[in-house]
DNA sequence: TTTAGACGGTGAACGGTGTTCACACTATCC
DNA sequence: GGATAGTGTGAACACCGTTCACCGTCTAAA
């Protein structure tokens, strides 16, 4: 009776076939620009069946996010993994890796991490799931940052609060180059190679 | 024959109204969820007035945010003039300005910082305003960075270049904290502290 | 083979949104 | 007094996210 089984593969596909219409849609016309309607009609499908899918809009492009962050999360492994010997030029690569991937994937990036999904204030259960899977591909750099502390390749400090005064940085230079365009910023290249050094330096066992 | 006067008067003052009124709903409620019509019932004038004072709802929120950065422009003078003796200190205490300023206005901070320029989209001179006094900020902070060169209190470097790199990383916290609310964060003013202390300390002089 | 039920899909509607426009009203000027 | 300019508005338009009663179809039990 594989009946259950091919149901729930079409299910499955429906809902794939919904996500990919949804981002190919966000990333060509912003989240507010485009419309249920919109995504339906893309699909062919009616407004309502969506809802058989996705509790709302939002969950939509939640579920978008949770999938960027595990490329990310790949793509940080991959470049951690190629440097495995030493910890700190592992953590400079995962860096950078971080921000030339938000630069290659600027539509992915902004879905993910300058979309805000709630208002800003009022605890959401929604919020939680976006969160956590956040957490988890941040996972990745206070790792690499604890091994750089227990190696005494980067100064000693609270592992947690390094890795996001980190993640500050680079995600500050990824925004700001997808967000601005049209600002007077110095050659791209040379501005991610100067805030690393920047960041890297701010950390280092050197000196007072 | 005062009348011209007291008509032009008149219409500032209901400009006003009209500014106040949204400021305060969009502070309280966010931009997306404050409508004209909400606007219209605060002042007790029909939604359809409204547009005989601002071509639209952005037009709106686009005046406050003028208003708003003009103030943090002041807020980094009166910063950096507090501590008119320090180049260093009072850079530090302009970049803490800058971060407290988007975290108290996050609508405004998101709307001239992290909302993107959509490039396809029509004509737009209501951009170069907003680019216009966003550079018109950064302006502050890239003086600081040169005065503290000059005065050795920083690494010799290329002013644009650090002061660019210094700027994305107090705008990555600040994005951040606006974007994620709900992201495990550690204690908000000790990731400002360190945020500062990693950028502060990876362009002291001291050390190689 | 028939039948009851579960379920995917939908048209229509609800209550909202930003914005426009013909029109009323009024205060001013000739 | 009458023409005029300009402020304020009700009603409408074209959307939006979301819900729900309902219609088929396909499955599983009788």
């Amino acid at each position: 009776m594989g009946v259950t089984e091919r149901k729930a593969r079409e299910k499955e596909e429906l809902k794939r076939q919904i996500l990919d219409a949804a981002r190919e849609l966000f990333v060509r016309d912003g989240y507010e620009s485009v419309s249920m309607r919109k995504i339906a009609d893309k699909i062919e499908y009616s407004p309502a069946t969506i809802y058989t899918y996705f509790k709302d809009k939002d969950e939509i492009l939640d579920c978008l996010c949770e999938e960027t962050f595990l490329k990310l999360h790949v793509d940080k492994l991959a470049a951690a993994h190629q440097m495995k010997g030493d910890a700190l030029q592992a953590l400079k690569k995962g860096m950078e890796t971080y921000i030339r991937f938000g630069l290659e994937h600027p539509e992915h990036y902004i879905v993910t991490f300058m979309l805000r999904a709630a208002p800003y204030h009022g605890p959401r259960a929604r919020e939680t799931r976006k969160a956590k899977t956040g957490q988890q591909c941040f996972d990745d750099m206070r790792n690499l940052v604890r091994r750089c502390m227990e190696e005494g390749k980067i100064m000693k400090a609270d592992v947690e609060e390094t890795s996001q005064a980190l993640w500050a940085g680079i995600h500050g230079v990824t925004a700001l180059l997808i967000t601005l365009p049209g600002f007077p910023f110095v050659e791209r290249e040379r501005l991610i190679r100067r805030t690393l050094e920047i960041l890297v330096r701010g950390i280092s066992p050197h000196g007072k």
